[in-house]
DNA sequence: CATTTTATATACCGAACGGTATAATGAGAT
DNA sequence: ATCTCATTATACCGTTCGGTATATAAAATG
């Protein structure tokens, strides 16, 4: 059981580091000093590693996100935990989230985007749900709220990857007063 | 030399759809109707034909960056012409902008981000200038004007991003308020 | 007309790909 | 002591990978 983690574990660095088509399986195993059928015998494929990976790492992720949102707030309150949580999750294992927008952005026929898909549809769920409960603060979005909540993620990876440029030693976590300055930023972009 | 540009057609909408790695070069060849050899005739190799595409399509666009930054106006006129000018480039070929999008964001030892890294850091080069010269206008900023041209361009690819959610069917050009509102949520960002 | 140059195809290369059939190992249960 | 079952390795599979040696056809050049 052991071993099923440091695949998982060798396989999020090679792709982050390389990226998941240009990472084969045995360059996996040689990193983790075992052989192919242990692999195949926990995870199927190589892409079951891969779903394997993410179900595994998103799985609190979402949790913790839906926490959020339970605590019945106004939406700037609300983008606030949200934001938190995102950074939070972000501070603990910069490997896997940079990997995580890599695959967000990558070719949409990709099965690698294909894996990360349910998860990405599944957190703009939640925060569109954010919006849609916030209407009496906001008015009518005309059916912007996707577009809202797209943009309000969109916000938070492009601060997060200005983030590792400006500290790329991760010496420092990510400050309250960052957070609030992001969620202003957004606040004020939807109020235009 | 129209099988040459036949050739980058082919690998453009392909590179776009499955990601590089995920392509073979038979499978472009096959698209174009044609064989391998021709194709290493003209680009040496598959990495020969990514770099041909990237320097073919974003040398118009350096050019078109340049040009905005040349007229000598505050910061604000300056951002616009410089999100203009991104807004216009995508505009005219979503597919390759995108593509753009996904090698940027991709694994950093990636030789398809290798291939853009220059691309990229010239054009933040440029950005960067034009933040040091409004420095009568900013203040002093302590050496951000880096993280200051990363989000911009940060913000506007998260535009377009969401642009191509809103009209996936590309029927419309983006508008001039649209400029307008995105250099004024940016702005607010940095005054912050 | 002969010759070089450009552009394309046939057929192939060794290496790496994802994946597997089979067997050995070792710990726990009967 | 044997049996079971989870775990791991050896050795291999067919396919596809990026890339090329060689031939050919057409076009430009002398």
């Amino acid at each position: 059981m052991e071993n099923k983690m440091l695949l998982m574990q060798c396989a999020k660095e090679l792709f982050y580091a390389k990226g998941y088509d240009a990472v084969g399986v045995q360059e996996i195993v040689d990193r983790a000093g075992l052989t192919k059928p242990t692999l195949y015998y926990y995870f199927g494929s190589k892409l079951g590693l891969l779903k394997t990976l993410l179900e595994t790492k998103l799985q609190e992720f979402d949790l913790l996100v839906e926490e959020s949102m339970k605590m019945d707030q106004d939406i700037r309150a609300t983008l606030y935990w949200l934001a938190k949580t995102y950074c939070n999750f972000f501070d603990k294992d910069r490997e896997f989230y940079m990997l995580m927008m890599a695959l967000f952005y990558s070719a949409r026929e990709n099965e690698a985007y294909q894996a990360i898909k349910p998860y990405v549809t599944a957190f703009y769920d939640n925060v569109v749900e954010a919006f849609e409960n916030a209407s009496d603060q906001l008015g009518n979005m005309n059916g912007r709220q996707r577009q809202f909540a797209i943009g309000f993620t969109g916000t938070i990876n492009h601060f997060l990857l200005l983030q590792c440029e400006a500290d790329p030693e991760h010496k420092k976590e990510i400050s309250e007063q960052q957070i609030i300055n992001l969620v202003n930023q957004f606040m004020y972009g939807i109020f235009t």
